[in-house]
DNA sequence: TTCTTTAGTGGACATAAGTCCAATTGTAGT
DNA sequence: ACTACAATTGGACTTATGTCCACTAAAGAA
């Protein structure tokens, strides 16, 4: 299973197949996806369906109709126990797991990430949160986000002041952090086990 | 639709459905279904099954393969706006919406209530915020609860102190509650869309 | 009893659906 | 030009699958 590239139709196709999830509770047929992307023979889209599985992004049950599954549903987000400073990329090593949200819930979120330490607590913040962040480079005043000082991914409300933007804590206890930093992403949302 | 009584085989019918749809990605043909509950004829399975629809309990989509899909995903939680004092049933009406969480998330909560007011800002739960809520009649000291005081359902943290039982908020500007109430579910996890 | 409802059987049937195969086209590399 | 490969076609084939129909059996109700 090489984990091939994938082309822009097969891209279509698994998007086609996760929205008839979706909408009817059931996958389509061969033939139902090539009449939607006008594929007239069923071997083309077979043919498709291989490369998708082999690349990994597909799972499926040979011989029986609808026989096939997204291998991770568009709306699983990976729960992270730090963002790396290689920004972009999610390295896999610090996957602790999976949640499901429907796409209500999930509010365009990219990721979570586990909250580490008290330092916004005032913005009922706790440590051990999972905050569900949208990945994004800039934000606006007042919203909080998640930013890169030096290697290490911090959860901050960002401010922006006359051209200055700076990193404060929702704890008395910690001090605004000015120096360079790179905004990571968005919190959008939060989720809290007890 | 009446909304019928369903047997105790047709809700297995529904199980095995929910069962295949979790595991596999897709549900089961009738035959599969007939195999898996010893009901030799598919047409006694669609029997079953149109029964199962106009229970309400399925969607089916007519004379294609595997196409049925649960009316409602064993995963989705209601989101009330407040606790009815009638405890026990929920009241459609207060419904504003649902959520689906995987079983892992879900963490054994019955529904979502959002939470009213500022009292409870030190436990890091602020006015607006979905609380995960499990229904039970009791808990322990120092969980949070969903309690009933009167015909109001309040979030508090639970206080047993020598027999004597206790709401306290987490903020200062509130005493806590002495008076007769009645605990209505422990709150196991909480939802919070920025 | 008789009638009705619910539950189930088995077979026939048309078609929906996955698969196999030979052949074609276009593109990129040698 | 030749080769290799990815993408696609169209048809044939087999089986899976939903549905229809006639019939049976048990349990209640009138």
């Amino acid at each position: 299973m090489s984990t091939k590239e994938v082309t822009e139709l097969q891209r279509r196709i698994l998007d086609f197949i996760a929205q008839c999830v979706e909408e009817k509770g059931f996958p389509p047929s061969i033939r139902e996806i090539g009449r939607r992307l006008r594929i007239t023979s069923p071997s083309s889209v077979a043919y498709h369906l291989r490369v998708l599985e082999s690349a990994g992004l597909l799972k499926r049950t040979d011989a029986i109709s609808r026989g096939m599954s997204l291998a991770s549903s568009p709306n699983e987000l990976p729960i992270l126990g730090a963002v790396a400073a290689g920004s972009g990329v999610i390295a896999a090593e610090d996957v602790e797991g999976h949640v499901t949200l429907d796409r209500d819930a999930r509010r365009g979120a990219d990721y979570l990430l586990r909250v580490k330490g008290d330092s916004m607590v005032g913005a009922g913040i706790l440590e051990g949160d999972l905050v569900q962040v949208r990945r994004q480079d800039d934000a606006r005043d007042g919203e909080i986000v998640v930013a890169l000082v030096g290697e290490e991914g911090v959860v901050k409300r960002l401010r922006r002041k006359a051209g200055q933007a700076a990193l404060e804590s929702e704890n008395p206890a910690y001090e605004p952090i000015r120096g360079p930093f790179q905004v990571a992403g968005k919190v959008v949302g939060l989720l809290r086990r007890y």
